[in-house]
DNA sequence: CTGAAAGCGCTTACAG
DNA sequence: CTGAAAGCGCTTACAG
């Protein structure tokens, strides 16, 4: 960046050693003499001197850089991210740092060609995958990417036989906390916004988490009480104005994200119904935004700190050719007004 | 990233050239024979080819990779960056994409020594600089930076004779919108939450717009009515209670930012205050939580999405010695229930 | 319009 | 424990 930047020979003529020396020592090589290695840090730290990272990659043929690869929905509004995601970015950015890695970051269309681009590239030496979005598109390239040896790690729903690894919440579990409050607070017919289907395995799993606690009591999810909605406000507005629309009777509604119960309990405020009085809300994240609400919302967080280091760490053991698996880590119901505990 | 890349002799004995010629077609120079150049171009599509980054990099000195440096604010809960930076976040990386630039990304503690490692690092051509903090602590490192030559860009107050260049909202014209707009409303007592000082130059325009939109009325901004906030909900919380107990006359909160604006209106609504009619309430940033707040919040836009291209935009500039300068941005008054217009 | 050659700044066998 | 040398994969004067 500056010029006229101090390359390693220059320390080494100031140490009074050779350049291969420079370099052994500045890798920390126990081969190297501690007294040697001494001086020659103290030279560099004199110059300012910092390795060249192109250098050093072209020779090693590691990038020591991983990229994030964001997918967005096509659908929602361009600058509207998923605010789920941004404490995880925090965290993976941190983890990164510490594991000495630096950090690319890209959005991608799901549709785009990044399986060839990032796979080819010697920009990144692993890809962290984060984003919604149908998973069965997602499915063909994460094969190409299996086949191209692309070391990948990415967030989603942890299913059998599938390809390359993944880490994801216990959606099922999650889903089961959620039902079981609901049932505790009394609540029978519980509505589901979000789509229920193996395009989108994260929403189905929540869903079929909080039908098996319904199980366990006897009952189970009512499929007309569902309404598709991909992850955004506006989706939940809609979805819960279809559902009364339909004149369904129900006194629960449990949105597969936060964002969609967000949105949904717009919409019953506007229709005049009460929450939690009329019905309860449940949402699944646990985004800043649900503490501000009015009533706060109840729901199931994520831990996305530890998603975002366990991102990373599984890559960079993947990376350095070590044996990683898929994960599924525990959630949490966090209780609220909009569904509150019954005393 | 494959194993087995394909180099640009591969590419060179495919098309039956010199592996100089390949690297001039492949960047596209006049030179080459239209016809040689298709052929070449088909051989590299044929074999996946991608020209090798690092070593492009380290031919031509320019690593082609904007750095952006997000500042943590190191009294905040480490996990919750300030969701305003995700618009533009977002932008930033389209607007890099769209200049062919990659993005790495690092969070920064602003006491850290980034401006040495990333000013005599060769990762990245350029800074981007974001984030909340201290001013005047963040001010030697500037001067630093221009001394090193880095090029940079930081997001920030725009002042002159400052060091560097920085894009910035027009905070001064937002504070006068915002007072201007409470006064309309009929409110006379207008309190603000946020430094206001030279330690944190956004917050002290917005609020020295206010006073000068008040001025303008013949009225001034009561000193007494202002409490010192950091940007965050928990801090606008602690500013408004503070305010209550000291007992201040107030009819109206202007929060430096919408988590603070956010934080203050729990307090009011603990205190048994009603918003807008005992108190009016206005934020600054319009973050996406501004719209879900009840009532929703009325407050100040920032122009994220082209502060974000405007960042890189100008970075790039500079990277390429072209001259560039500050600027700021207009900014927009929403208007929302927390303080509604005057019908 | 094209090719042969030097060189960007490292890392790492190889030799001592 | 240290040095001389090759080579990672490009780009670009230089020569033709």
């Amino acid at each position: 960046m500056a010029k006229g930047k101090a390359t390693s020979f220059d320390i080494a003529y100031l140490a009074g050693v050779s350049q291969s020396t420079v370099s052994r020592a500045l890798r920390g090589s126990p081969l190297v003499n501690p007294e040697t290695t001494r001086r020659i840090l103290e030279a560099a730290e004199q110059l300012h001197y910092t390795v060249d990272k192109h250098a050093s990659s072209l020779r090693t043929q590691r990038a020591g850089t991983l990229a994030l690869l964001l997918f967005e929905d096509p659908t929602s509004d361009a600058s509207h991210i998923n605010p789920f995601f941004l404490p995880m970015l925090s965290a993976i950015t941190r983890a990164c740092a510490s594991h000495g890695q630096d950090l690319l970051i890209s959005f991608q269309q799901l549709s785009h060609d990044w399986h060839a681009d990032y796979g080819d590239s010697k920009k990144a030496d692993g890809l962290l995958l984060l984003g919604y979005g149908d998973y069965l598109a997602y499915l063909g390239k994460l094969s190409k990417l299996v086949e191209q040896g692309t070391p990948f790690v990415r967030w989603g729903a942890v299913m059998p036989d599938q390809p390359g690894i993944s880490i994801g919440c216990d959606n099922m579990g999650g889903g089961r906390q959620a039902g079981a409050h609901l049932l505790a607070c009394g609540r029978r017919r519980i509505a589901f916004l979000g789509d229920a289907s193996s395009h989108y395995p994260e929403f189905l799993d929540r869903f079929l988490g909080c039908d098996a606690a319904l199980r366990d009591a006897g009952l189970a999810m009512d499929r007309a009480l569902q309404v598709d909605a991909e992850s955004s406000e506006d989706a939940g507005y809609a979805a819960a104005r279809e559902l009364m629309r339909r004149g369904a009777i129900f006194d629960a509604v449990f949105g597969a994200s936060d964002l969609i119960a967000i949105g949904a309990m717009r919409a019953l405020a506007e229709a005049g119904l009460d929450v939690p009085g009329d019905v309860a809300v449940v949402g699944f994240d646990d985004i800043p935004a649900a503490r501000i609400t009015t009533p706060a919302l109840t729901t199931v967080r994520q831990d996305t700190v530890r998603a975002g280091e366990l991102l990373v760490e599984t890559l960079v053991s993947l990376v350095d050719g070590h044996p990683a698996q898929s994960q599924r880590l525990p959630t949490e119901l966090v209780v609220r007004r909009s569904c509150p505990a019954r005393g």
